[in-house]
DNA sequence: CCACGATTATACGTACACGAACAAACTCAT
DNA sequence: ATGAGTTTGTTCGTGTACGTATAATCGTGG
């Protein structure tokens, strides 16, 4: 039976050094929220999420591939991906087409419209960048994404 | 297998100088990936995901107060509290009490077994934190907090 | 006193993120 | 060439996150 219940005006007994606002952990979620809003609030002629417009953009960089092999790419589970490819295939940014060497795979690839998309939102995409990284000075912001690279 | 040893010039005709890899948010997308993986792995014990500990440890932190007014404190949205605070009731964790004064408000506390958790976690927390950190050399550490925290 | 606006909590829909389980298809070793 | 093991894509369940809408309640100005 432990008195937990100290008369003064911690309440805190049971943490004892753990301040949450201070944890890394804490804070990657917290500026993710922001990064999120922030490009949310960029996007929004185009209505693209962080993810798609980075599945957009990565099928831009490295051409036709499969469904799974470009969610790896971007650090997304199959299960992910699947959602976010049929939602860019549902908006038609994406096309979809069977291999001919392999029955399993889905080739992806960009439609016009899709490399329309990325080529009007390239410019916004670093305009967003420098909006998440203005509260820091300029040199303070190669910093932070040289640590944070290392960091993933 | 290996990287496309480019079949065509360019496949990334519509990028033109955005390269995904290097943008703030998402680096701060996949850390904050990282970030959650080590924290479920280190709170396997307790099965307790990182919102959840941190929505234990601001009560901890403030004592008893309304649902909302906990999840403002660690940026919850309103509809996203109540999922959260539901199932940390369900686990027995967090305790909801009507408020005498304001019957639209829920009072939330801990638990004696909210109470034991956190204790049994701080320690862990800790861990986390450092394992998370961990790529970084030491001096860098400090710096990464100080700027991500300017960022939040 | 009472109508209006704000706040509290809930419900529904959408979207990421991941574990687990699954069927179909492929690869490789024996 | 067959069987074992892997890969691809899907589905289901859980959890976070947010916009929107709604009901109940509270506070305040007139």
């Amino acid at each position: 039976m432990s008195a937990v219940s100290s008369v003064g005006p911690t309440p805190s007994d049971a943490l004892d050094g753990y301040v949450l606002d201070i944890q890394v952990g804490y804070l990657l979620r917290r500026a993710h929220q922001r990064a999120t809003s922030v490009f949310l609030e960029g996007m929004a002629p185009d209505a693209l999420t962080p993810t798609q417009f980075a599945t957009l953009v990565k099928l831009a960089e490295l051409g036709p591939m499969s469904q799974n092999h470009l969610g790896r790419t971007i650090a997304m589970d199959p299960a992910t991906s699947q959602g976010v490819v049929r939602r860019l295939v549902e908006q038609g940014l994406i096309h979809r087409a069977a291999d001919t060497t392999d029955r399993r795979r889905a080739v992806l690839s960009l439609t016009e419209e899709g490399r329309g998309v990325i080529e009007r939102c390239r410019k916004r995409g670093l305009g967003i960048s420098a909006k998440i990284l203005s509260p820091l000075q300029p040199a303070e912001r190669e910093v932070f994404v040289r640590l944070l690279k290392q960091l993933v």
